[in-house]
DNA sequence: GATCGAGATTGGAGCGCTCTATTGAGTAGA
DNA sequence: TCTACTCAATAGAGCGCTCCAATCTCGATC
């Protein structure tokens, strides 16, 4: 910098007034400037800018774990609005560890971010608002109700309703639901589920199973062994398309047809879903979106124009594919 | 700090000392530091760390494509390598644009990270040689003759030998390749396919596709249109999981059933392999291991161990599923 | 032509830390 | 008791930048 501004025959000060495009700038020495720096291939320091500007450019992401797609999708929002709003990401993996993502939260404060964004962390709730208490933080797929942090979820009671609000609106009844277990989306879903079967004064039947595909497989044949004829089901919502799978592959075993003989909408949009041969009709979170309202949410906070919390509730939509139709027998 | 000094009745210097775990201070001292550091939560600034030592913890990342689960997958052992190694990784899209890759690797560049590591970037050849001459760079899926840059690639040849000598071992002869086209991966596996041909006396049959389901479904229909009886390939090795599922819907459309009439290999591991359901035999390429060779492949060169190129090429392994069984008629 | 004021430019302190050289306190040997 | 060392601790400069207050420049005004 030094060298920059000897160049052109200015003061340091100046220079730093050109790169960060102050406005009481003469053009003249502006492109002088520029020139010299051009020469020198000279190119600011972020660190040093940050430490002596007080001010920081970086977010922390903590990831619990990356390769699921769906946090994959949601750092890709992540990155795209902080790129956007001139922010840099600083990313660090807890490995589903409570010790070790507390660590490597300590990690991501020591560079001074200006905020944090947790994706679904198992971190406890004490070290959260430690952190909220130091700096901005956004939480996603995790509610919380600490006064310092913000939330963005996918508002997953809402989505189980649009897609059995589907299924009814094709002249299903016998709606049932191959529940998520304990995994931490599932509560919502069984609730949309719920809802929007007692809205249509229909029978709500939960079938437990987990979120993979041979659980779904299971709780179909464990179903089929039990019911008999006109009492199965005439549609399934699973919990998320692997158990849709599952539960498709099962159906299909014991000689049923999808969609023909019973309808299956599954949770997530996942890349299976999309193969032409499976065609499952689905959920679809807006991922990049959550990461880009978690940006924005925290942005909003670094700059000081919120100060209470805020909790984003994201609509998901409805992707109807091939396995949904009316049920056979209807009109 | 300064508070921590004094509260510890000692100067500024030591409690550098006690941070860093230099050897040369007391006992009593680094108790006293460390007690003072505990009450005022004082945690050291990485960034003016950085900046006084002049060396840096950052390791800069440039992905072309998070969302593609490889990346993601790279990425989760480049951290947990990191992260070991006491870096933190800054990280940065390029949305697969040359243009948006250059602006991304100034920013990372402008945190002086101690390295840098590219993945699979369609940045021009010249602008890596240019970071290169900055600062340690490993590329990651992309080959590379520069001097100061590293590679660390997936072995495709072998990778595609050891589908197909798998395919040989259990009896089969007549075996096509369904080919990736463009794909950057596409080359490598056609060549192995051939070379292990090639080693066997077996004629090699190279039917064009890409690396999707229906490109894989297209391509086993036209196959079956064109060849008679005989001249059915008993086993298939396609270009990645994708295209193998699309191969085996247009095979069990057709009537043949898979593993028993026609074996199929996919390549890639992805999750859709592993459904049970599918339960396709594919090639894993040992991804969290790239990330992890890429981060200590940079750090050599970082700690100065080393100034020549080195080109890393990882060998992938064949998982064994149930898409493949000696051909019908064979013992 | 002197004065004023607005805009352009600059000097210098300081961000939180490290690092070199130096001082201080013991300890052992003569 | 004195010198020679060693190990522990410190002072102070400096990393590359920003930002405040101070200064300079120059056209407009009287």
């Amino acid at each position: 910098m030094e060298d920059v501004a000897a160049r052109a025959g200015v003061s340091r000060a100046l220079v730093s007034l050109v790169f960060n495009d102050s406005p009481k700038v003469s053009e003249r020495r502006r492109a002088a400037v520029l020139a010299a720096a051009a020469e020198l291939g000279y190119q600011p320091h972020a660190m040093a800018k940050a430490l002596a500007s007080r001010t920081s450019t970086v977010l922390g992401v903590l990831v619990s774990d990356l390769r699921n797609t769906f946090f994959a999708d949601v750092i890709e929002g992540l990155d795209g609005a902080a790129t956007q709003a001139g922010f840099e990401l600083v990313l660090n993996t807890g490995s589903r560890s409570p010790a070790r993502e507390a660590d490597a939260l300590r990690r991501l404060l020591s560079f001074r971010p200006a905020g944090v964004v947790l994706l679904s962390p198992v971190l406890a709730a004490s070290a959260i608002a430690a952190a909220a208490r130091r700096v901005p933080v956004v939480l996603v797929s995790r509610g919380s109700r600490q006064p310092g942090v913000d939330t963005v979820n996918d508002d997953g009671v809402s989505g189980a309703r649009l897609a059995v609000e589907h299924l009814i609106s094709l002249g299903h009844r016998r709606i049932a639901h191959l529940d998520g277990g304990t995994a931490t989306a599932a509560a919502a879903r069984r609730k949309g589920y719920r809802q929007a079967m007692a809205a249509h004064d229909l029978p709500a039947r939960v079938l437990p199973s987990e979120h993979t595909d041979t659980a779904g497989e299971k709780a179909v044949r464990a179903l089929l062994g039990t019911v008999e004829g006109d009492d199965v089901p005439t549609a399934l919502f699973a919990g998320n398309d692997f158990n849709a799978f599952g539960a498709i592959s099962a159906l299909e075993e014991a000689g049923l047809r999808v969609p023909e003989d019973v309808s299956v909408v599954g949770y997530d949009n996942t890349s299976l879903a999309a193969l032409r041969r499976v065609s499952l009709t689905t959920v679809d979170q807006p991922r990049m979106e959550m990461g880009r309202l978690a940006v924005e949410t925290l942005l909003e906070r670094v700059r000081g124009e919120r100060a209470e919390p805020v909790r984003q509730l994201l609509r998901p939509t409805l992707v109807v594919r091939g396995t949904t139709c009316p049920p056979s027998g209807s009109d």
